[in-house]
RNA sequence: GCUGCUGUAGCUCAGUGGUAGAGCACGUCCUUGGUAAGGACGAGGUCACGGGUUCAAGUCCCGUCAGCAGCUCCA
């Protein structure tokens, strides 16, 4: 006799087994017309789903737009949309083989094995488009058939996929006592699928959708097995959630870094010069710059002192680091010595006997750095250590390059050189915690300067069932419970990842938000107790005899080229003052005003402003334009008017027409927003 | 690396087998203009690169390189 006990609390109790179609009926008319799925226990199941014992129900709604934290709604929506799509594409494609189709967080998918001469483009999708409206039209109910394990199996044997099958297997063996199937429509003549469901009661609730790309994708993500063809859509209850998930999804376009850096010539990528290497453009190489001294200040103010390395170092450096040959696949490959080159030619080595000896490793020569810890490492092995000494923290804002798959380049985001915000703490276990929280510290002051106020870190630990991890657990023990304590000492939200550590020890790492909403993962905070090891590193304590120094790596931004490329999107190519390549602009009303709009540039460069002179034959509106659009954050009008009373006339981006202010006053509060290093309004707001 | 799409002027793009185009940017001239594009003229291209098909290729085919979306990867 279940009793269903709804979210306000109250129950209802049945003398019989209950579907949701019933509940919702009771409660009220209006109720039932807008129910699609509902929740048991916290499971997501079919409206027509059969409760039998007590249990907790919500009734999950197509709903208001806003009214849907747990995006129940849409997970059904989504995953009932996926099948209409599936059996468009049948219809449209015969012989395509359905693998897997789940919803996802922004729609859903449904991997497919085209036949072999047969390929998907997006000029399908407006005839899948056209077949999908159809069967959403016709609003044919999903109905569930259950089979026991056999009964199932069998029929999936007649039915002949191997996907399906290895499917059901998977199922079977996650402990699944039955196999269902969905047919939408009538059992035998429409269309099916095996499927776990919970599905929508009927097509016609698919409010909205859009079939957006095409993809590859691996059977079980195994790059050595099936390739297959993903096909993403998104869908949604209403159509005006459509509208706005697509709004967003150009939002994010326009925000582009890759566009904006263009079109402000912030920084190029060209092909002649290499893949994901990054020619940064005097504009790009401006905000770096301040990017670069804000972080020094702080970095020195905080105990660190700076080092310059080389970029390349012999392979012996990183035999004994382990970085060679070891991680050799994402390594830039090794440069050779000329006389190595010409020993081994003098024996008759063949290129393809070379390539073998680079793969163990028994060549001679350089390396591109893949890390700058191995030479970090040398400076602090440079003196004799003692306890006194530490911490030792070396920082530099060290180039580093990694043999990235061509496939991962994007942008400033994923590139094959770039440069760290790198330092190396060496210190005694007693000062790991003080010394993980002072790196948290310093990151939190850098991302608040920038207005990334939304951020979380993880917290990697180890699997203690694993046995892939170096070192002493009463040691890892503690480093893990210090960097516990640092996260939650820094008052923002961290979660603990079980199995994310390093082989060599633990490791924090920093996601922030940006002005959209959208996470980046930027650097990380790791405790390291493999690298003193190798390089044998020692400090002398105070009872006088020679101890192991625990090393911190950190580069909490990740690199310069990311962390500008977040910061591009972030502002939109809007920089801050301080930050923006351009800071002020002079806009003489005409050629007459152009020796009073010179001595405003003259003043202002004298007191360290970048500001150029507009002294194009163009007239102030189409000037406004054109600065406007390059996202300068002064525009200085100056006339008549202004000569006569030693004013300029300022125009302020995100602000617009100030009217005239004396050229002293303009100064001294342009001069005290870059030193303050201050936000515009705008972003800080959005944030 | 895999799949799909793309590569034409500095930028954004049109051009589907028959004499390479537009807008912006750039140059010259006219205009001397007070807050988001005044006007005229001009210069600018090995149509990514290499092969092939064809009387004829920017256009069709193959390969290479590069970009984009995703997959896989990311010490």
């Amino acid at each position: 006799m279940p009793r269903i006990t709804l979210p306000d609390g109250s129950h209802r109790d049945y003398d019989a087994p209950v579907d949701g179609i019933r509940i919702a009926g009771d409660i009220g008319e209006r109720l039932l017309k807008a129910s699609i799925g509902l929740k048991v226990d916290g499971e997501i199941r079919d409206l027509g789903h059969l409760i039998e014992s007590d249990a907790q129900v919500s009734i999950i709604t197509s709903g208001s737009k806003k009214d849907d934290p747990e995006q129940d709604a849409l997970f059904l929506v989504r995953h009932s949309c996926a099948h209409v799509m599936a059996e468009a594409i049948e219809r449209v494609v015969p012989g395509a083989e359905l693998v897997y189709g789940p919803p996802t967080d922004m729609g859903f998918y449904y991997d497919i094995r085209f036949p072999v001469d047969r390929t998907l483009s997006s000029e399908d999708f407006p005839a899948i488009e056209e077949q999908m409206k159809e069967i959403i039209a016709e609003d044919r109910p999903f109905r569930r058939y259950q089979f026991g394990r056999e009964e199932g199996m069998s029929k999936l044997q007649d039915e002949g996929s191997k996907y399906k099958i290895d499917n059901a297997e998977r199922a079977i063996e996650a402990g699944s006592d039955e196999l269902s199937w969905y047919v939408t429509g009538e059992l035998g003549t429409d269309w099916e699928d095996l499927c776990r469901g919970p599905h929508l009661p009927s097509t016609g609730r698919i409010g909205a959708f859009k079939l957006l790309s095409v993809a590859s994708s691996y059977w079980h993500g195994d790059a050595s097995s099936d390739s297959l063809t993903r096909v993403y859509g998104t869908a949604f209850s209403f159509p005006a959630q459509l509208q706005r998930h697509l709004d967003q999804l150009e939002e994010a376009r326009r925000r582009d870094h890759r566009v904006i850096g263009k079109k402000q010539n912030l920084f190029r990528i060209d092909e002649e010069v290499g893949q994901g290497l990054v020619l940064w453009q005097p504009g790009g190489a401006v905000v770096r710059r301040e990017l670069e001294e804000f972080i020094r200040s702080h970095l020195i103010a905080s105990g660190y002192d700076m080092v310059y390395t080389p970029h390349v170092a012999k392979l012996d450096l990183y035999r004994t680091s382990g970085h060679f040959p070891y991680y050799r696949e994402s390594q830039f490959p090794p440069l050779l010595a000329a006389e190595f080159l010409d020993a081994i030619a003098d024996e008759g080595c063949s290129c393809a006997e070379l390539s073998h000896r680079i793969g163990e490793g028994s060549v001679e020569g350089f390396m591109l750095k893949p890390m700058n810890c191995p030479h970090h490492i040398k400076i602090y092995d440079a003196e004799a250590r003692s306890y006194r000494d530490l911490p030792v923290r070396l920082a530099e804002f060290g180039t580093v390059y990694r043999w990235e798959q061509s496939g991962e380049l994007n942008g400033l985001t994923r590139v094959r050189g770039f440069t760290q915000d790198d330092a190396h703490i060496f210190c005694t276990e007693d000062q790991v915690g003080e010394e993980l929280l002072g790196c948290l510290s310093l990151a939190k002051l850098v991302l608040s300067t920038l207005g990334l106020e939304d951020y979380r870190v993880r917290v990697g630990l180890r699997d203690t069932d694993s046995t892939k991890y170096i070192g002493d657990p009463a040691r890892w023990d503690r480093a893990e419970e210090a960097c516990r304590q640092a996260a939650s000492s820094l008052g923002v939200p961290y979660v603990e990842e079980v199995g994310e550590a390093a082989f060599y020890g633990p490791k924090i790492d920093f996601v922030v938000k940006d002005a959209i909403g959208r996470e980046w993962q930027l650097g990380t905070v790791q405790v390291d107790y493999n690298l003193p090891e190798r390089f044998d590193l020692s400090y002398t304590g105070s009872d006088n005899s020679s101890h192991r120094p625990v090393m911190i790596h950190r580069a909490p931004f990740g690199s310069f080229e990311r962390f500008i490329g977040i910061l591009i999107e972030h502002f939109e190519g809007a920089f801050p003052t301080w930050l923006a390549p351009e800071q002020a602009r002079v806009l003489p009303i005409s050629m007459k005003h152009v020796d009073y709009a010179r001595g405003i540039v003259d003043r202002l460069v004298a007191v360290g402003i970048r500001v150029t002179l507009d002294d194009s034959d163009e007239r102030v509106n189409a000037k406004i334009k054109v600065a406007a659009d390059e996202r300068i954050p002064y525009l200085l009008v100056v006339g008549g008017r202004d000569e006569e009373a030693e004013t300029v006339s300022v125009r302020q981006r995100g602000i617009g027409d100030r009217g005239a202010i004396p050229v002293d006053a303009f100064i001294d509060e342009l001069v005290a927003e870059v030193r303050e290093r201050r936000l515009p309004m705008a972003a800080k707001e959005e944030v």
